[in-house]
DNA sequence: AGCACGCCGACT
DNA sequence: GTCGGCGTGCTC
């Protein structure tokens, strides 16, 4: 007697307004695999379409009569655990997503089950002498076999197979069914060796006729079990058939094992180094941590430690702390490709019990260290965002490593941040969430500051580095002395200090390309991108050379530069007239990396530069290519955008150059001083990591910015102090949660008429249903970058307090209108990174 | 979203 | 007369 004969699912693919939970009945022959988190197909709409869904629950009764029964739960591969399925409900609960949406961000591609459409032939085979020549070859195909998917009858009869196939299921001779795609995701290994007893090798081989065949017993008979794969090597690789034949004939034996697809295998053997002693403040900040997490309950610690402090070794000890009471660890860094040295220093530590997760693995290698988890051959995942939902068993700390880094927060849907996932899970397994920055988000730090978080602080750089000298750099007066580059003179003194000296050198500039925009000298127009509404930048595809006379030089520059759109990709060379006054002449204005490089070149000949920004690190691998090259010291000047303030540790780095301190400035963004601060603090923090003192020179056209000043002292607590009352007096986060509703579509008209109409109905329901729900909403207004591919974008922006009433909110808003309206899509961003 | 049902125009 | 256009409504 089954006791649940009844479940409830959900839809996996299904528009937000139909993400409910349905009810279904169980078959009792599929009762034993019918779990919480089994993925099962179901019959769904008018139609029974067959849909890919999840088990939510399983109960004895249900009200409902129109009752349909699961069609089939594959037993092969896995489900999710209770575990993941709860997560998905929070981040569904928490980001107002679709559960679908969820489930795909939660567990591994290779999960889910998909759905695929399949041909038969009926008994009928009526009408059949009507069919068109190619009809009738389409109807045999499927009738020499059982059932062929659509895909393949596509393959053989390209795109008219899908009406073909329509107008003989419409005559009654074929039969179209959805069922689940059975894909086999593990990876073996196959391993080859002769059986027992088959005697004497060389009488067996000179009796053989095949002599493929011989070669193998005679390998084998030398080398023992081998993988099948080094016996290709060694004999040939087309030797398949040959080998099956002998497995046939009962003289190999060939096994299969299963195997972990692991790209970080090599980073793991490596030996780590030498530990040096702890000084007194990472022994502090260690014992403050480890009494938090002895504590049997959740506990949320803030680890604030000036750049240089040694956060990475006191994360470590913690790990190691917690790894010795058989509990798991999550690691979350910001981004993989920046942080090799992070990655690098904990696969050292930690050996075959880490999984490395991130968004760049294959599906195969993602669910492989999802497996390794999940079984407990790893213990500790280090990974970027989306390894926050890594199946670590017996949870016991969960490390995020530079908090304050915009890419914990997801930028496609669902947005969820990382820390808001960490806390859920650290809340449900009582571990401890610990989070670590040399500046803080603000968030975090006031989260501290009221004793929400322990604040655990260091406030000295580790051994002999010191903070470096910062030299403030104005630049609004280079022109008048004569100065047109870019560099000014005190960076380009220093420059040419640290070069002699036998130093290396960073330059950060926020801008890739040559110049930042191309604008016409007449109508003053800058030449934009026809899918976006952006100016195109302006890249060379060789190098400019500045000795050629003025005319010919502009020649060149439109030759040989062609302008591209940093939003979709858009690439053009420079037209010849102006697109808005046919005016013929161009004014190239703005610097980008390109440029500095070339400036560089000029500035001081002998160094060997390196660039760094996404044109010279597209291609995987490039990223630790160029930091290898340029921590062997094969160069010595690093320039490049974001990507060179990260957390490398280059010990021969004297000087940091920032070329334009403002840029990040006056962004029309409430966090604009937050994150300009970071940016320097950690870019300045890169000088005098080792021995030699270090030299930051910041450029700036605000020399008198508080900000600016204070970033060079890296005062971050006098920063912060002076921001959060900005804060608070404008009411903006911590002090208030922002709701971001962005409506996009390709008809602005509709998009107009329908922000508009969305407009009264958040206001409208502000007053009557919700009017419990305090809410200042602004808009509709324009995104600031407005249109995207022909995408344009409305928004409104919601100040309020983010609870189950302000949500339930949002989510009616988004329920009606994705119901009501067509060819406008809504979607939502809870406490957005950036406005 | 995806599909069925239903009500209207142009064709063998 | 029918085939098929897409407007409307429903999904356990």
């Amino acid at each position: 007697m089954q006791v649940c004969p009844y479940c409830t699912v959900r839809i996996l693919d299904v528009p937000y307004h139909l993400d409910a939970d349905y009810d279904y009945y169980i078959p009792p022959s599929l009762a034993p695999l019918a779990k919480v988190g089994a993925f099962v197909s179901v019959p769904f709409g008018r139609s029974n379409r067959k849909t890919a869904a999840v088990i939510t629950s399983l109960k004895k009764e249900c009200e409902y009569e129109h009752i349909k029964p699961i069609t089939d739960i594959p037993d092969i591969g896995e489900s999710m655990t209770e575990d993941e399925a709860q997560l998905c409900r929070f981040l569904c609960d928490f980001t107002l997503c679709s559960y679908g949406e969820a489930v795909k961000t939660v567990v591994p591609a290779t999960m889910l089950i998909t759905m695929n459409e399949y041909y038969s032939v009926t008994d009928s085979e009526k009408g059949m002498d009507k069919l068109s020549q190619k009809a009738l070859l389409f109807y045999s195909y499927v009738k020499t076999r059982e059932r062929v998917s659509a895909q393949t009858m596509k393959n053989k009869f390209g795109e008219e197979s899908t009406v073909i196939a329509q107008s003989l299921v419409r005559l009654g001779l074929l039969t179209k069914e959805s069922r689940i795609k059975e894909t086999s995701n593990i990876k073996y290994v196959k391993y080859v060796k002769l059986c027992e007893g088959i005697g004497d090798v060389e009488a067996l081989c000179s009796k053989m006729r095949s002599p493929v065949q011989a070669q193998i017993i005679r390998l084998l008979s030398k080398t023992g079990r081998i993988t099948s794969d080094e016996l290709f090597v060694r004999i040939e690789k087309s030797a398949y058939p040959q080998l099956t034949a002998l497995e046939k004939k009962g003289l190999v034996d060939i096994t299969k094992e299963e195997i972990y697809r692991d790209p970080y295998f090599d980073n793991r053997q490596i030996e780590p180094p030498k530990e040096s002693p702890l000084s007194d403040e990472q022994r502090k900040a260690v014992d403050t941590l480890t009494a938090l997490y002895e504590v049997d309950e959740p506990k949320a610690a803030l680890l604030h430690g000036v750049t240089g402090s040694g956060k990475t070794r006191v994360i470590k000890e913690m790990i190691d702390r917690v790894t010795k009471d058989n509990k798991g660890v999550i690691l979350l860094v910001p981004e993989i490709s920046l942080t090799p040295q992070t990655v690098g220093y904990f696969c050292a530590q930690y050996k075959d019990r880490v999984a490395v997760i991130h968004s760049s693995l294959s599906k195969g290698e993602r669910f492989d260290a999802w497996k390794r988890l999940r079984r407990g051959d790893a213990d500790i995942v280090i990974g970027t965002r989306s390894a926050i939902f890594a199946p670590v068993q017996n949870l016991g700390m969960i490390v995020i490593d530079e908090e304050q880094e915009h890419t914990y927060k997801s930028d496609t849907d669902p947005k969820y941040l990382a820390h808001d996932v960490a806390r859920f899970r650290a809340g449900k397994t009582g571990s401890l969430m610990l989070l670590s920055s040399a500046t803080p988000s603000f968030n975090s730090y006031q989260k501290a500051k009221t004793g929400a978080y322990t604040l655990v602080e260091m406030k000295e750089r580790y051994g002999a580095a010191r903070l470096p000298e910062v030299v403030i750099s104005d630049m609004r007066f280079e022109g008048d002395a004569g100065n047109v580059s870019p560099i000014g003179t005190v960076l380009l003194e220093s420059l040419r200090d640290t070069y002699n000296r036998g130093k290396q050198s960073i330059v950060f500039l926020n801008r890739r390309g040559y110049n930042s925009a191309v604008s016409c000298r007449v109508c003053g127009e800058a030449v934009t991108c026809p899918s976006c509404s952006v100016s195109l930048t302006y890249h060379t595809t060789q190098s400019l050379d500045h000795t050629e006379d003025a005319g010919e030089y502009f020649r060149m520059r439109v030759r040989r530069g062609m302008l591209c759109c940093h939003y979709c990709g858009y690439k053009t060379p420079v037209p010849e007239r102006c697109p808005s006054c046919g005016a013929e002449h161009f004014k190239f204005v703005g610097c980008g990396t390109q440029r500095v490089e070339e400036e560089l070149k000029g500035a001081v000949p002998e160094a060997k530069i390196l660039r760094m920004d996404m044109d010279t690190t597209s291609q995987k691998g490039s990223h630790s290519e160029i930091l290898e090259k340029f921590r062997e010291k094969k160069a010595d000047v690093l320039l490049g955008t974001q990507m060179v303030t990260k957390g490398h540790d280059f010990p021969s780095v004297t000087l940091v150059g920032v070329m334009n301190a403002d840029a990040s400035l006056f962004l029309d963004d409430y966090r604009a001083s937050e994150k300009t601060f970071s940016l320097l603090t950690q870019v300045i923090g890169r000088a005098g990591r080792g021995d030699d003192a270090g030299v930051a020179v910041v450029q700036t056209l605000n020399p008198d910015s508080e900000v600016i000043r204070l970033a060079a002292a890296q005062d971050y607590k006098t920063f912060f102090e002076r921001e959060i009352k900005l804060r608070r007096a404008l009411v903006f986060p911590p002090f208030c949660d922002i709701a971001l509703l962005t409506l996009s579509g390709t008809d602005e008209a509709l998009l107009t008429a329908s922000a508009a109409k969305a407009g009264e109905r958040i206001r409208e329901l502000l007053k009557g249903e919700y009017s419990d729900v305090e809410a200042v909403v602004f808009g509709p207004f324009e995104a600031p970058v407005y249109k995207i591919q022909n995408n344009c974008r409305m928004r409104f922006c919601i100040k309020c307090r983010l609870n189950k009433r302000s949500r339930s909110l949002i989510k009616r808003i988004l329920f009606e209108f994705g119901k009501s309206v067509k060819n406008i899509s809504i979607t939502a961003d809870l406490n957005p990174s950036s406005l």
